[in-house]
Order: structure tokens, then C-alpha cells, then sequence
RNA sequence: GCCGAGGUGGCGGAAUGGCAGACGCUCAGGUCUCAAAAACCUGUGAGCAUAAUAGCUCGUGGAGGUUCGACUCCUCUCCUCGGCACCA
């Protein structure tokens, strides 16, 4: 059956050549044209590789052969993301150690990715769990920590009261804690931080630079949120007007001024402690019942459970100075405190939320006249509202104004009188670095009580508080049997006194490291620089090579999941910008160019284990081989789409290989008697022009609609070719089935000098992307459409020298019985002539 | 609520403002076979109509508009999916 494609033993054969020969090993330090191809760094938190992780490999490799064929040293990448809380569930969920279990992982994903085709570079790979990466985990949050953008301060996680344990933003389920079904809480815990909002306006200012896609880059341009509003200070007084000091409000809407009836402050605004021992009595016990009530529920539990918006009255006012309106000031918790100031001027009239507010406290509605419709300038229409409360209506110098207009004239009027100060706010918040958990690098942080008490620290803003040297890097995780997160927010290794007790490197004395991990997202955000250097002679001296980065980053081509939009992808940009500040890269973006693709999807339905619809590539693979599996998952749809995984689409593809086999294998039995027509020989070049543009915008699905064009129209002509057309097809098809067209291209070597075994250096994967010939894309004669008013009625064949002859196609044209059955008799007004497309005649 | 993407045959999906439905699946019929599978061939948007695979009408979520001509551009609207959200 030498006439049957046995995918097992073609793609076990080329694999195991490919890794003999090294045929897909980068050379970093020669290379001429580096192209650093990289996709998303798959973390192994399941049963294996699942095949949307296939999917985004196949699509990102299928790119990267294509770009060596473009004459370009390209490298491939792979590696585990490892660390971090997916890993970690998935260890307790089968109740294996999480050391044990990335083991496990660790050669079950590798196998698996060894059989799918990518040209990876296995002699470079990077496990986030590996000492010798994550010493330079640490060694980046010592570097932040030196640079002053790591901080200390509470912070809420999510608690569940009844398993005492601090639980992942995942793990809280509808508000429930996942395993006992209680209501979570919110505890404050002091934690790390980030300061990557001091990087928020460089971060918003290169997004333009990005060639991304538009989807990703304004969710980037969202999250960072830049507000351009102004703080307003208001003087604080009781009902006799004693001051007690000033207020002050962001807001983006000066212009609604005239309209502000309130104030309220966060329940953990400063302010209220300052005015909490003065207070009247009976204000003051009503305020801290209420704060006490307020810090039991995040925000986010009262939206969803509908609450209304309610407040205590502090008894004092802030004094409106637009219009010496006394704006009784309130505490409430629909005010957060990391939002602007933590203080909002209430304007019922103009902004939805306070209207709420104000209902429900019975504070008086005023709207302000702005806007050239003359009636309203706002943001949310409230206007129904307006008439069952008879509210007051203020023009003020604004009357009228166009809103834009409006708030900039506030602004000045406000500077003016110097009762506010422009300012720029970012929605964008630090980076929670902090985890109370065990499966993760050790923030190389010390902390010594006595240095404290003297005041004497690293840093003299954070007294007490020493990096580890970085000779003493890495920080290993030791290996605990009590690794699971327990009581009272503790993290697992702060029970392990032989882990935390050290020496001062301040003092000498004796100290207690940090036994909170760092967050997952720091592996991933510098992994890329990571890649090229391993197996560097610096590769143990420096987290990467200054030489080496320098030729190969930042990366060529970033494809990955849309769903990294903003966190993955932000804090890398953060961690590359503040590198380059601090003179360890050239470059603040590491990723110029990202590709995100889309999700696969199974029979219309979202595949997940409880429907029992995932698809395990590995059953595929065995089923229908590699190559069928590849091309299928890139035939579903656009790569930016995503696709719908069809079992009965699987087994098309699975044809459509065995017939790609049957045309190449008896084109080669027939060897040289083959001749191929000239309509199969434009079919050819066109098919490679066509491929080659849709390759190069990751548009797969129609470049395998091409190919399949292609053989069959091979099929139509007598079903084989001539082995010099079959090899520029087989050059064609090699990106996306590497194993067939391997093996193709080597019996086609063989065939060109028989007895000849083609060399290592003859790789398919090596060779250029075969030129299409122009001459052959221009065609003898063209089909062009006859339209009465823009109507089909016949279509005509012509020769291409007279396509454009206008006059000749009107007399061809008007002689078609068809047309002439819709002009006769009637004047035509005009022709529509597209040369070489159509006519068209209007009557 | 806000932002983003999208609605095309039985299905997945093709179409620089110029012949809608490429390619694949499905289904039906046929060839081969004792039979089945595989393979191959033919057909497959709906309707009208025909000796005809001649021709006609409708048709890209809905309603309008621009245009000789609209899946494509504009306005409004409905629905689906994804992200964000008491952001002041």
C-alpha cells in the first residue's frame, strides 16, 4: 500500500530527524536576519495541553516557518509558566505536591508540545519554576524595590471567614467561597506593591507606537483610563462655622458646579479620623457604626446585591463658593477610597449616581444650564427625574455653553480664584504583587525590627526593610509538607521558622524574611528577554545577555490570547519601560508587533469539562496525524476569529491529506512523462501568490481554501504534476504540514538525483518561499458581467487585450439576446464601464 | 450602564463598492463491490419555470439612506458574544 499516507510513521520519522539534526535550533550569536517569533507562554494548570493551546501554537509556528522561508533566522520558543495559582489548585485538586506535580506536568506538556509540529528550539526553554529563573524573578523585584517602585500597604483580599483562608479573585464564586459554599469577606492585609501607575502616562503615550490590534489596544487605553479633571478644595464648617480644615474633590465635571448639593467621603478617607474625636456626639457614634457596617462588604457585593446607596450625616458642611451653598457632607461607602480623592461632590442633577444618593438622603436636586441646546449639558439623562422633583434650575456664568467648552472656562475660572488645582487621574492601579501562598518565588525581601526602631533601612522612606544581597539569590522555595494556604491569612511558609529566620543585612542582627510569594504575573512579564540568552556564557551571571537582546529583542511577533489584553501584556510593557530606565535595555516596548488570535470553540458550545466536550489534541494526532489536526484547526475560521471545532470537519481535512499524498506520490511514480497544462501551471503560481499573501496576514483559512483550489484543479487535469511543479507546491504546504511536505519534499530530492540521499542541510523548513511568475497570473481571456440598471444579465468572455476596450464590449455586450431583451426600445442614459469587471447600462 | 467584536445556505465560513455563497462539512443520487467501507463522479440558498444545468424573482438580522450598482459606505434599530464597571 505504498499509495496510502501513513501519518504515524511520517511524523515520527521527521520529528525524531528534526531533533537529530537540530534542524530548528536557532543560532542566536550568527544569526543575520533574527526573527524572534514568540507566542504566549502556556502555563500547565490541567490534565494537559488542551487544544486551544494548539490552536494558538499552530498559528503562531505556521507564521514563524513562514518567515524562515522569507530568508529569516527565525526563533521559536517554548516553555511553562508554571508558577502560580492555577498550578497550584490543580496539585491540591489531585492531591499531589505542587513540586511533584510540575514534574509531572512539566513532561506531559513537553511531550506533547514535541508532537504538534512547532519549530522549537528545544535547547532553550524557560520553566518560571526553575531556581535558576526565578533568581531573576527576584533579582527585578529587588531592582524595583531599589528604584523606589515597591511599596508597602493594605490591601484587601478576599477571606472566607469560615475555612480562615485568603482565596484567590477565581476561587470566590457568586460572592461564595468555592469549597465550604460561605460568604467571602474582605480582609486587609499589608502587602507588596508595584508603583506602575508612575508609569501610566509613558504607558498611554506608546500605545499609538503598537502595531496591535485596535480591540486590544483600546481596552489597554481603557484600563489605563486617563481623566483629565480638576481637585476642588472645599473649607469644612459645623452649622456655627467653626472650621475644621478643607475637603477636596476630583472631578472631570467642573462645569456642573453650580449644581453640587453634597459632599461624601470614602469611609476610610483620613479625614475622618482627624474629625472623628471633635465631633458632636451623637454624629460621631452614628458614623462609626456606620463605618464599622461599611468595612464588612466590598463594593462589589453591594452592586450585586442591588443596595441602595445610603450615608450618615457628619454634621458639618463644605462651603460651595460658586454659589455659598452649605453642602452637608456625608460618609458613605459608594465613595472608594482609591478613586480620585476618596471625596465626591454630589451633583443629583447631573450625574445619576448622586441622584440615587440624593433621593434616598433628601438632599435637594439643582441642575445647571450648559450646552447649546440651551436646556441641559450632561451625562446621564435624568430629565423625567427633573419634573416629579421640581428641581432648581442654575445658570450661572456658564449659560448655555457647549460642554467641552464649559468645562475648560470652569477650570480657569476655578485656577483663577484659587479654589482648585488641575489634575490628571489614571483608572489604573498599582500592582498587587503580594500572595499568601507557597507556589511561587519568594519576595527577596528581609525585614529587621530593631533597624525599624532606629529608622535605618535600604531605603529611608521604608525603615526596617532590606533586599536580600543579590549574591544570596535565588530565594528557594524549600520543599514543605503544610504547603496549602491557612489560617488567619498566613502564608505557608510563614510557619517554617527555618526558612524565615535570618540575618540583618543591616545590622547583622537577627531578622524574618517575607514569606509572601510574588503574584504569577511577574514570571510572565520578563520571560521574553529570558529566552534568547539561556545557555549564554552570562546566562548565569545576568537574566539576559546585553549582546545577545540587543540583536534579538524586543520580539518580532507576539501572538497570544486577547484575554491577556491588559494585565499580561501591561505589566510587561511596565517591566520593559522601567529596564530601560534604569539602563539595562535599549527599547521600552517589548512587544511592537501582537497578533491576538481567537477561541476555539467545540460544536457551537464553549468546551469545558462538565459538558465532557474538550478536545485532547492527543487523540486527534493519533486519529488523523499532526498535519490534518493543524491544518483543520486553522481551515475553522479566521486565526483572529477562533473557529468551531467539528468532528466531521476533522475527517475533510483527513481527506483532503490522503488525496495531497496520492497526487504527489503518483506524480512522482510517472516521473517524467508528466506535462502539465498551462491552466495548471497559472493555477500553481497563482496558488502561490495567493498563499504567500494570506500566510503573511495570518489569514490560514483561506490560503488552505486555495490549496485545495489548487489540487483540485490538478485532479480536473489528469491528477499529477511534473515533480519541479509538485516540489513548488510541496514548499507551499510545508508551513502548515511540516511532516508531509518533509517527506514530499525528500522523495521529490530524491527522485531530481537518484541515489542521491538528500542532506541535512536540505531541509523543506530551510529552503526560500517559491516566486510566483507574473506572466502567469495574467489570463488570455476574462469573464466580464453585463448589468441592465445595475442588474446581471449575461456575462461575457473576452479577450484580455480588448477588456478594456470600451467600445468593442458595448457591441458585444448589446448583441447578447438576453440584454438586448431589456434595452430595446429604450434609451440609454448611461454605460458603467469597469475594464476587465463589468458593463453596465442604464435605461 | 460603558467599551469592543459580530449577525451571510442545513452547518463552519469566502467575497479592494462591481457576477453573493469560494473552500470544507452535511445530505441525496451514481460508479466500483456479492455486500459494506474507502475512493471517485454528479447535484445541493429559497421560490417560479423549463426540453434545457435557457430564463425570472427573492435573498447577507430589521427599517431607511447614498450610488448606475451595497454583505461592503451612512443613519436608526433589534439580537449574540467578549471585556470593563458606584471611576466621581
Amino acid at each position: 500500500m505504498a499509495n496510502k499516507y501513513n501519518h504515524e510513521e511520517v511524523e515520527a520519522k521527521w520529528q525524531k530527524t528534526w531533533s537529530e539534526r537540530k534542524t530548528d535550533v536557532s543560532d542566536i550569536g550568527q544569526a543575520k536576519k533574527p526573527f524572534y517569533n514568540l507566542m504566549m507562554f502556556p502555563y500547565p494548570s490541567a490534565e494537559g495541553l488542551h487544544v486551544g493551546n494548539m490552536y494558538a501554537f499552530t498559528g503562531t509556528d505556521i507564521y514563524g516557518r513562514f518567515q524562515r522561508m522569507q530568508g529569516y533566522d527565525v526563533f521559536e520558543p517554548i516553555g511553562l509558566d508554571g508558577f502560580g495559582i492555577h498550578s497550584e489548585n490543580y496539585a491540591f485538586k489531585v492531591g499531589k505536591h505542587p513540586v511533584e506535580q510540575a514534574k509531572r506536568s512539566e513532561k506531559n506538556f513537553y511531550r506533547q508540545l514535541s508532537v504538534i509540529g512547532g519549530m522549537y528550539d528545544w535547547s532553550r526553554t524557560v520553566e518560571t519554576y526553575d531556581p535558576g529563573y526565578y533568581r531573576w524573578t527576584q533579582w527585578l523585584f529587588v531592582q524595583m524595590f531599589r528604584h523606589g517602585l515597591a511599596y508597602r500597604s493594605k490591601a484587601e483580599v478576599n477571606w472566607c471567614p469560615s475555612c480562615k483562608t485568603v482565596l484567590a479573585d477565581e476561587q470566590v464564586i457568586e460572592e461564595k467561597c468555592e469549597r465550604c459554599g460561605n460568604i467571602v469577606t474582605k480582609k486587609a492585609l499589608e502587602q507588596w506593591f508595584f508603583r506602575i501607575t508612575a508609569y501610566a502616562g509613558k504607558l498611554l503615550e506608546n500605545i499609538p507606537k503598537l502595531n496591535w490590534s485596535n480591540k486590544v489596544l483600546t481596552a489597554q487605553e481603557h484600563w489605563i483610563g486617563k481623566k483629565e479633571g480638576i481637585n476642588i478644595k472645599y473649607s469644612v464648617v459645623d452649622e456655627k462655622g467653626v472650621s475644621f480644615g478643607d475637603v477636596i474633590c476630583f472631578t472631570t465635571r467642573p462645569d456642573t458646579n453650580y449644581g453640587a448639593t453634597f459632599v461624601v467621603l470614602a469611609p476610610e478617607h483620613p479625614f475622618i479620623s482627624k474629625i472623628d474625636g471633635v465631633l458632636k456626639k451623637e454624629y460621631a457614634d452614628q458614623m462609626r457604626r456606620y463605618i464599622e457596617q461599611a468595612k464588612k462588604t466590598s463594593s462589589q457585593d453591594r452592586i450585586a446585591q442591588g443596595r441602595k446607596k445610603t450615608g450618615v450625616f457628619t454634621g458639618l458642611y463644605c462651603i460651595n463658593q460658586l454659589t455659598g451653598y452649605k453642602m452637608p457632607l456625608y460618609v458613605s461607602d459608594f465613595v472608594v477610597m482609591g478613586v480620585g480623592t476618596g471625596a465626591v461632590v454630589g451633583v443629583p442633577g447631573h450625574d445619576k449616581r448622586d441622584f440615587e444618593f440624593a433621593e434616598v438622603m433628601n438632599i435637594p436636586v439643582k441642575r445647571v444650564v450648559v450646552s447649546d441646546d440651551g436646556k441641559k449639558g450632561d451625562i446621564t439623562d435624568i430629565e423625567d427625574v427633573q419634573e416629579e422633583n421640581g428641581v432648581m434650575i442654575n445658570s450661572g456664568f456658564l449659560d448655555g455653553m457647549p460642554i467641552q467648552k464649559a468645562i475648560v472656562t470652569m477650570m480657569d475660572h476655578l485656577e483663577e480664584k484659587g479654589w482648585g488645582e488641575r489634575v490628571v487621574n489614571y483608572h489604573l492601579r498599582d500592582w498587587l504583587i503580594s500572595r499568601q501562598r507557597y507556589w511561587g518565588p519568594p519576595i527577596p525581601m528581609i525585614r529587621c525590627a530593631a533597624c525599624e526602631k532606629n529608622s535605618k533601612g535600604e531605603r529611608a522612606d521604608m525603615p526596617g526593610w532590606y533586599t536580600v544581597p543579590e549574591d544570596k539569590l535565588p530565594v528557594e522555595l524549600p520543599n514543605i509538607e503544610d504547603y496549602k494556604p491557612g489560617d488567619d491569612g498566613i502564608a505557608p511558609l510563614a510557619k517554617h521558622k527555618e526558612f524565615y529566620e535570618t540575618k540583618c543585612p543591616g545590622c547583622d542582627g537577627m531578622a524574618t524574611r517575607e514569606t509572601d510569594v510574588s503574584d504569577t504575573f511577574l514570571d510572565s512579564s520578563w520571560y521574553f528577554l529570558r529566552y534568547p540568552s539561556v545557555g549564554s556564557v552570562t546566562a548565569d551571571t545576568l537574566p539576559f545577555d546585553p549582546e545577545i537582546t540587543k540583536k534579538w529583542l524586543p520580539v518580532s511577533m507576539y501572538t497570544g490570547g486577547a484575554e491577556h489584553s491588559v494585565l499580561h501584556l501591561m505589566y510587561s510593557r511596565f517591566v520593559t519601560m522601567a529596564l530601560k530606565d534604569w539602563g539595562y535595555l535599549d527599547f521600552d516596548e517589548p512587544f511592537p508587533n501582537f497578533f491576538a488570535h481567537g477561541l476555539v470553540i467545540k460544536e457551537g458550545a464553549k468546551m469545558s469539562k462538565s459538558k465532557g466536550n474538550v478536545v485532547n489534541p492527543d487523540e486527534y494526532i493519533k486519529l488523523y496525524g499532526t498535519d490534518a489536526l493543524r491544518m483543520y484547526l486553522m481551515f475553522m475560521g479566521p486565526f483572529s476569529e477562533g473557529g468551531d471545532f467539528r468532528d466531521s470537519g476533522m475527517e475533510g481535512m483527513s481527506r483532503w491529506v490522503s488525496r495531497v499524498w496520492r497526487m504527489a506520490t503518483s506524480s512522482l511514480e510517472a516521473g517524467t512523462d508528466v506535462v502539465a497544462s498551462d491552466i495548471v501551471v497559472k493555477g500553481l503560481h497563482k496558488t502561490i501568490k495567493k498563499v504567500g499573501d494570506d500566510t503573511a496576514k495570518r489569514h490560514y483559512n483561506t490560503s488552505i481554501a486555495a490549496m485545495m483550489e489548487f489540487t483540485n484543479l490538478v485532479s480536473d487535469h489528469g491528477g499529477t504534476l511534473p515533480v519541479s511543479l509538485l516540489k513548488m507546491f510541496v514548499l507551499v504546504l510545508a508551513p502548515y504540514a511540516p511532516h508531509l511536505a518533509e517527506e514530499l519534499w525528500e522523495r521529490c530530492l530524491a527522485h531530481d538525483q537518484v541515489g542521491n540521499q538528500p542532506g541535512a542541510g536540505m531541509s523543506v523548513h530551510h529552503q526560500l518561499w517559491p516566486e510566483f511568475d507574473a506572466k502567469y497570473l495574467v489570463e488570455n481571456q476574462v469573464s466580464m458581467a453585463v448589468q441592465v440598471n445595475g442588474r446581471l444579465r449575461d456575462t461575457i468572455q473576452i479577450d484580455i487585450e480588448s477588456s478594456s476596450n470600451q467600445k468593442k464590449i458595448e457591441a458585444n455586450a448589446q448583441s447578447s439576446e438576453n440584454v438586448r431583451k431589456y434595452i430595446e426600445g429604450k434609451e440609454i442614459r448611461k454605460i458603467i464601464f469597469v475594464p476587465g469587471k463589468l458593463i453596465n447600462f442604464v435605461v
